[in-house]
Formats: C-alpha cells, structure tokens, sequence
DNA sequence: TTAAACGTTCTC
DNA sequence: GAGAACGTTTAA
C-alpha cells in the first residue's frame, strides 16, 4: 500500500513522436482540428487531429523511477533483459512508475502489457491480488486484466493440422498459466479478484453501485478503496468500465449462442467473431470440447472450407490466439523472465512492442483493449493526486484492479478554483474512463447490440469524430525485429528473417497464426505486413476490440468488412487509422455504420464495396460522395480516388449517377447490378459525362428498368471492356451481344436470361 | 514562455 | 452515454 500510495497519481503520457500519426501533418479537416484556432475553430476542444493519434504514448521525460529517482536508463544497456530492467515501467493499477530492477520482489511477477510503452501491472499489485485472474469455467485458470475482459474464446478451429499444433501449445500455456496461477495463489488470495472482475451478470450491477466493496469479492483493494472519500464517484469510475464489461460479455454470449444455434441448424456457421466463437477453443469453456468436436464433423460433412477459411481469416488477424492464452509468454516463463503480453519491451519503441502482433492481438485481447479504449493506459486512478501529490486515497482506490478504474474522487471538480489546486498540479486523475473525448480506443461500444439507435441517418452533419479515438494500438512493427532466429541452444537459425518472412507469405492466415504461437519471434516476423496486405472479417458477426487493434497493426491495403455488424465507431475508428487502405468491402452492412464513411477522410481509397449496404438511400450517398458542404474551401470529395465502386443492390436511383459522375472523376469500374430503380437515364449520365472515357467495366446485371435503349449509349465507352447486362429483362439478347459494343478483342458483354 | 493536447468533468 | 469543454501537464 504505501507503495500504492504513491501511486496515486498517475502521470500523464505524451505522444511518441515517433509514430506514423505523430509524424504526420494535421489534417486540418477533422473535427478536431476544425477546432484548432490554426483552422479558424474557437480552440475550445483543445485535442490532437483524429489522424494524428499516437498508437504508442511515453512516459514524460520527466517520470523518474519511484524507488531511485532516476530516469530510464534502457540505452545504456544491450540485452532486452537489460533494457526492461533498467526502464521505467509504470504500473496501470497502482501507477507507481519504477524501474524493474529497484523493486525488490521478483519482477518475473510482473505483467506486462504490451500494448503501451512502458505498462504493466507490477508485482506488489499482481502479488496483492489485484491482477486478476479468471478461472475458467472449465477450470482452466488465466489471467486477465481488468480491461480485457471477455473471457476467452476462440475461434474456429484452424485446419486440423495447425489445431492440433496450436491445441498443443495452448495447453503448453495452459500449463504455464497454471503453474503460475498456482504461485499467484499462494501469495495471494485466490483468484476471485479475477472473478470479481469479470462477474457476470446481475452482479456487476451492483458493484457498480456500491463500489465493488468487499462484499463481492475479496478485492484487494476492498480496504482501500473504500476510504475513499469520494468512494461514490471512484465507483461511478469504475462503473462505468463495468458496465462497458458486462455489456461486451453479454453480448458475447449472445453471439455465442446464437451461432451454436445456428451451427446446429445450419452446418454452414461461419465461425463467429472471435468473441463468439468461443466454443472451440480451447483454454476454456468446459462444454467446449464437445462442440469442438461436432464443429469438426460438421465440418467435414459440409463447409469446412468455409470454416477454415473463417477461422484462418480470425486466427490471421491473430484473434484467435488473443482470446485463449498467450503463447510465448511460456518461453519468457521459463526463461525467467517477467512475462510479458509480448516480448519485451523497449521503453519507447514501437518497434518493440510490437512484437508481437499476433501475440499482439492476443495480448489485446488480454489486455486492454476492451473497453477501454482509452484505458489501456492506465486506468486508473487516482484520485487526484497525480504528479507527486497524493492524493490520500488514491492509492486505494487503485487497487482494484478494475478498481483502477475508478474514479476518483469527486471534490475535485467542484472547484476548479479552489481548492483543487491546493497542490500544484491537482490531480489529474486519471481514469481512463471510457469516454472522453477522443479517448477511447476500438470500441466495444459498439458491440451493444443496440447500435440501431441512430436514428438520424447522419445527414449532412458536419463530421463529428467518435470520441474514442486514443485507443492506443501499436504500430506495425516497421521492421519486426530479430534478423535471426535464436535457438534454444542459443545460437541462430541459419536462415534470416527474410528467408522465413518468404516463407510466411507461402501460408494461409491460419497457418500464419499458428506459426505466431510457436515463439516470440515467429510471432513478432508474423506481423509483417507484407503478410497481411488483405484482411477479409466478412460475415463476422461481431468486431471486437481486439480485431479492431489488430488491423491496425497490420495495416492492410484491402479490408473487408462485409456482412459484419461493425458499428459506425468501430468503422470511423479504423479509418481513421488506416490511411494507407485501397480497399474497403461494406458489403451488407448497414447504413448507420456505413455512415461512418461521411466523416472520414480516405484520400488513397481505390475500391470502395457498398453493395446491399441496408437502408443506403441517394441522400445517403450524396452525404457521402460530396464534400462537406459546411466545408468553404472546396474540397473534391472523400473519394476522388476511388476506380472500382460497388453499389449492387441498392435501392438508389439515377440521381446517384450524377453523384458519380460528379465526385468519382477516376471511376473505371462501377457496379450497379441489382438496382431495381436504375434506368437508361443513369446510363446516358454516365455515358455523357468523362466517364466514359475511364469506365473499363459495368454491370447493369439485374437492372430491370434498363432497356435496349443504354445499348447504343454503351458505345460511346471507349474503354469498356466488360459490361454485364444479364438478367436485364427490358434488353433483348440481341441488343446485348458482344459485337454491339464495337470493336475490341478484349471487350466481352454478358447478357443472358 | 507558449503551443499542444491529455484526461477529467460538465452538459445535454 | 456521447460529446463538448476545460484545467493542467508536457515539450520545447
Ligand atoms: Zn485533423
Ligand atoms: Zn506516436
Ligand atoms: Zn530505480
Ligand atoms: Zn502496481
């Protein structure tokens, strides 16, 4: 506690300055920067441009280690382990800021979080219980931080091969999380922290309410916190985390369920998101096995290629490998070392903490990323004390694990004037509540279920960012790393990481993901992004955090998202974050998330797939291809860029023709299939229009108010090399052959039916 | 000192 | 609960 105590405060962090959103220029279009008093805004928001959103927040250069006073001294050394001993950590639960070799209990107790620079739950916190530790309904044992939360599931089973591979390791880490766990017990109370956390249900409610006191469970922190005055307002802190929590488990459940029954009636399941898909993996429900089992014959009998191919796509993104257990932490184990999420980290880099993407995404699921977005960092804290001051029950509050969050106390505010100050800095505490302003980070909001709220199709609204932008998400590692292989025996694989990175380009996303459970550095190589230019989620039912962090990460050049219920924050969030997407399948979701779009800038977009996106309607798609009209300077249009459009099977009408004409200049490929309300005035738009020119590819297929009249229009696109009029049931076969459109051995018309 | 922007609190 | 506002912290 005293230790804790100190902790009350806990210190800001800074951008890295390193990253790519930290060295790129403001936008000057976002919400917040329309702010900016640079842009003309009032300056009132006072927050950094939603593109410049550092994935990899430091420590201030001032922070100094608790127990010595010195700063980080990582560079004076070579050997990671060095490194991590002799660089500040800060701890998310008590917030102490110290350097792992000044602490005199073992440091291997530690829990690192690898998502953020210099994070993790130090040892006195984890050894008093505030970690917390799950157990399994199956009796397995993990650990999982108050952030993360859902409990683990996994995802589909890989091909049988790879699962039996990573079915091994996981009950390798099984093993280590056990014997672990073991230890944790003996020092410290039982794991019912970790239940605490998590909790289900009914109770969460009252936690919220009363402050997660003792009466739940044995918090460590129980004691503490409740000194604190403002105990009620830390609790609303806490609250609200746990509400977050509660919601994303319920909501996990239900996809659970529903994809068994759906399973079970259909043979076809898709696997579910990886939240959903719990079942088959493997760490931990006990009515797993059974399922697992069924899953596999089923898959046989039917769409195991389905299947696979689904669960590659999670296991790609390194999901699967989130939810159950951390693979190579076992390594570390037993090395002695601290274990980590992820490798280890370098203090500042992000390099290094990215170690592991794949283990990355898993550490994500362990770690923060649930909801809190913003929290990763840390949570919370303390009360007020922040820098130096103490605040008197901060550090009780933070005990809790989740009790990080906990707000603190509330007098602060009250008085900004007064009081407040007494010291010099007051107290920031922090919380990382969720909300807040840009903070958050992928959101679980959406998860809810009840995204449909929103009514209000966005209409023309000026963008207003989702505030949940500072979710801190690793970089993709610029350069994974180790150039070698290092062998147990402590020598080198003689091939280099190009080599095998040659190799991994060679595998499926499963495969892929397996390799990343066999050992840090295969997983650290893993996250090359040369590996995962496409990322195809399409028909997960649910996007989770922990996949929303591990697309960034992965930066890919093509996303799809289709048929998935990703909601308009998740989707704005990634956007935001992926500059660099040619790529971006919509297919089948709704409108509302779709929305999205209106506020994002995607300058490098080429591909854009809104077919059967539900409820787009012409205003929809007006809002989304202009410019913002509050916008004075004129700006082109979000996508100018944009060569292939997919509009198939919407209800929009020939208005939307001139949209095109009007904002999409580059367009080559365009898809109207299915669009009952599409006649040849939208075809003698785009006909009469430069378009015709750059149209290489049309599909009017479907289009039943086409009629032969768009034949000789057709003509007048000299480019056009594909045009598909089948199922166009006004077009007579003859006015669809080939030859109508003229010359040109490579030009080819479909017309059929 | 200042500009930037973090994290909490206010407001609706 | 989302979003706006704002005091304070950081870096320079
Ligand atoms: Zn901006
Ligand atoms: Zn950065
Ligand atoms: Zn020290
Ligand atoms: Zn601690």
């Amino acid at each position: 506690m005293s230790g804790r105590a100190s902790a009350g405060a806990r210190r800001r962090r800074t951008r890295c300055r390193r990253c790519q959103a930290c060295v790129r220029s403001e936008c000057g279009e976002c919400h917040f920067c329309k702010d900016m008093k640079k842009f003309g805004g009032p300056g009132r928001m006072k927050q950094s441009c939603l593109l410049r959103q550092c994935t990899a927040p430091v420590l201030p250069h001032t922070a100094v280690c608790l127990a010595c006073g010195e700063a980080g001294k990582e560079d004076t050394v070579e050997s990671e382990e060095e490194k991590f001993s002799l660089s500040l950590m800060e701890c998310t639960i008590c917030n102490e800021i110290i350097h792992p070799s000044c602490l005199k209990m073992s440091r291997s107790e530690g829990i690192i979080n690898e998502e953020i620079p210099n994070c993790w739950e130090c040892p006195k916190c984890h050894r008093e219980g505030k970690t917390s530790k799950r157990r399994l309904d199956n009796g397995e044992v993990s650990r999982w931080k108050l952030t993360d939360d859902p409990p683990p599931s996994k995802k589909k089973s890989l091909d049988d091969a790879l699962r039996t591979d990573s079915t091994k390791r996981k009950k390798e880490k099984e093993k280590m999380e056990v014997k672990k766990e073991e230890r944790e017990k003996e020092k410290d109370p039982p794991q019912e922290s970790g239940a605490k956390k998590k909790i289900k249900g009914a109770r969460e409610k009252h936690l919220k309410k009363r402050v997660k006191p003792s009466s739940e469970s044995p918090e460590p922190n129980g004691p503490t916190q409740s000194q604190d005055p403002s105990s009620s307002s830390s609790s609303a802190g806490l609250d609200q985390r746990w509400h977050q929590r509660e919601k994303l488990e319920r909501f996990k459940r239900m996809c659970q369920l529903l994809e068994r029954a759906r399973a079970s009636s259909s043979s076809s399941s898709s696997s579910s998101g990886s939240e959903s898909g719990s079942d088959s993996d493997p760490p931990s429900h006990p009515s797993s096995p059974s399922h697992r089992d069924q899953d596999q014959n089923r898959e046989k009998d039917q769409n195991r290629d389905q299947e696979h191919e689904r669960s590659r796509r999670l296991a790609e993104l390194g999901f699967s490998a989130s939810e159950d257990s951390e693979p190579d932490p076992e390594e570390e184990r037993r090395s002695g070392r601290v274990r980590r999420t992820g490798p280890d980290k370098d203090p500042e880099q992000d390099e290094a903490e990215e170690e592991d993407h794949g283990v990355a995404a898993r550490s994500l699921g362990l770690t923060a990323v649930p909801e809190g977005l913003n929290l990763p960092r840390r949570s919370q804290n303390g009360p007020e004390a922040r820098n130096g001051r103490p605040r008197a029950a901060s550090e009780k509050e933070i005990g809790a694990n989740f009790g990080s969050n906990h707000r603190h106390r509330p007098a602060r505010n009250r008085n900004r004037t007064g009081a407040a100050v007494s010291g010099a800095r007051q107290s920031q505490s922090s919380t990382g509540s969720s909300s807040t302003n840009g903070t958050s980070g992928p959101l679980n909001t959406n998860l809810g279920p009840t995204r449909p709220k929103r009514s209000p199709p966005p209409a023309h609204v000026p963008p207003r960012p989702p505030q949940m932008e500072r979710h801190l998400v690793r970089p993709p590692p610029p350069c994974p790393e180790p150039h070698r292989l290092p062998l147990n025996g402590g020598g080198q694989h003689s091939l280099t990481r190009e080599h095998w990175i040659r190799i991994f380009q060679n595998l499926s996303q499963s495969q892929l993901s397996v390799c990343m459970s066999v050992c840090r550095t295969w997983s650290r190589w893993c996250c090359d992004q040369r590996l995962w230019r496409r990322i195809d989620l399409s028909r997960q039912r649910s996007i989770t955090p922990p996949m929303l962090s591990s697309i960034i990460r992965r930066q890919p050049v093509s996303l799809d998202l289709g048929h998935t219920h990703i909601s308009r924050k998740q989707l704005m969030w990634l956007i935001s974050r992926l500059q660099g997407l040619l790529e971006l399948r919509l297919s089948g979701c709704p409108w509302t998330s779709v929305s999205a779009l209106c506020q994002s800038v995607c300058p490098c977009l080429r591909s854009l797939d809104l077919s059967h996106v539900e409820e787009l309607k012409d205003s929809h798609l007006r809002e989304l291809l202009a410019p913002p009209t509050n916008d004075t300077r004129s700006a082109p249009g979000r996508f100018q860029n944009v060569r292939e459009l997919c509009l198939s099977g919407l209800q929009v009408t020939d208005a939307v023709s001139r949209l095109i004409v009007r904002y999409l200049p580059h367009l080559s490929k365009l898809d109207l299939s299915q669009c009952a309300h599409i006649t040849d005035q939208s075809v003698h738009t785009l006909t009469h229009s430069p378009l015709r020119e750059s149209l290489t590819h049309l599909s009017l297929a479907g289009c039943v108010r086409v009629t032969d009249q768009c034949v000789p229009l057709l003509r007048r696109c000299v480019s056009l090399r594909t045009l598909d009029l089948r199922f166009c049931g006004l077009v007579s076969s003859e006015a669809g052959q080939v030859h109508t459109l003229g010359p040109g051995p490579e030009r080819r018309t479909l017309k059929n039916s």
